[in-house]
DNA sequence: ATTATGTATACTGTATACGGTATACGGTAC
DNA sequence: GTACCGTATACCGTATACAGTATACATAAT
């Protein structure tokens, strides 16, 4: 007898609401302007309002959500100075990749990120989701290969948290063409093994992407 | 009339929940062994299931409790792995404060930490309770001065999660004072503004901070 | 017309009820 | 005694009930 075990961990509504959450906000289904609220949610996916709200919570903790004091839910609007403090907070996430992977220079790891590279750059339809979606794989990619899950989560957070400003701004096509073009020159100074130059590398192109950022905020 | 606002949030009886179990487990009042279970800690705290159940799963998403699958929430434990990746992420964060602080070279903040080291550094009570709190309220401090709320967070987060290791492992106490009194060192780098030497000197110290733990866990 | 006030409505937070699954335990067959 | 099985118990996840607070709107007072 070798059956498998079917159930390791306990289940939960709460996990499937929270992904539903996520996709819809990252598809753009869910906009600034929208008003989550418990009862309306849980009638339209046909459950209780308990693991909808276990759900809403949970976001709102990651600072994807913000609860008005008048009931409900919306996506937290960040100010810049906020979003200065984010870019800053994954400079340090991704700077310190930089430095792991520099450090190993495994060379199937470098051929790994610039596989990804090419494939993600190759955007078939140009929408800001799309140029939104390929980057943060790329960006994940460099985490992931790390191997440390610390680093992947404290990116996940980051990311969700960032979300509602990529999403709903208005930056052009052809600036992110261009911005989504320079990972592969931050694989080649990872691949010299120079940990402090991949670091300060990274972080200049954390600081470019937060510059076209807040180009486009002012507008 | 100039009457303060009172309420500008929504209040929620699982956030004092919540607090009270980070205390309780930060004064070694909840061992590795205990299980908490809903319905018990609820009519401890005469309230009812629904909030405590918030403030648990909030803790589980964090990396602090884990779910048993009998039932029960308990003490997560890190293999040897996980708190290798952990010390890795806590260099991320705080590697980059020494960055930016460095990159400022602000007076009043060097001296701050100056003040700062100099009152934890002086424990009456030699409990590894005391210099654990010591050490967290000096590393804490470099990453309130940067501002960077994010940072804060991601540090609370982390350590969070290493509570249980640091609380209930067995470090001497002369290892400890060792460790913690090479704050000061630190700051010296950081006071000159070289902002690469100050991330290498902040992973490095956090590298320590590791090995001595490792060190003890292998007994 | 504008301001104040009462009342309905919208939503929330907390308590409780209910059904299901996993462990514990005690009895029965060998 | 040991292996197996059935039932009791513990605990959870989800649904629902209930009470309180904030907004909206209509009505009354100036």
């Amino acid at each position: 007898m070798a059956l498998k075990s079917i159930k390791p961990e306990r289940r939960r509504l709460a996990d499937k609401v929270y992904e539903q959450l996520v996709n819809a906000i990252a598809n753009r289904e869910i906009s600034v302007n929208d008003r989550l609220v418990q009862e309306k949610l849980a009638t339209e996916l046909q459950i209780s309002r308990t693991p909808v709200r276990e759900a809403l919570m949970r976001l709102e903790h990651e600072g994807v959500l913000s609860a008005s004091i008048s009931g409900g839910f919306r996506l937290y609007q960040m100010n810049k100075e906020e979003i200065r403090e984010l870019y800053q907070a994954r400079a340090a996430i991704e700077g310190q990749a930089a430095r792991i992977l520099a450090t190993r220079k495994n060379p199937d790891e470098i051929a790994d990120l610039r596989e990804t590279i090419l494939r993600e750059e190759d955007i078939q339809i140009k929408t800001v989701q799309n140029y939104f979606k390929a980057n943060h794989n790329i960006h994940r990619r460099f985490i992931e290969l790390t191997g440390n899950r610390f680093l992947l989560e404290m990116l996940n957070v980051t990311w969700g948290k960032a979300m509602a400003i990529h999403l709903f701004g208005s930056i052009a096509e052809v600036d992110l063409a261009k911005s989504l073009g320079s990972h592969m020159a931050l694989v080649d100074v990872i691949e010299s093994g120079d940990k402090t130059a991949s670091l300060e590398a990274v972080t200049q192109h954390i600081q470019e992407g937060f510059e076209l950022q807040i180009r486009h905020l002012e507008d």
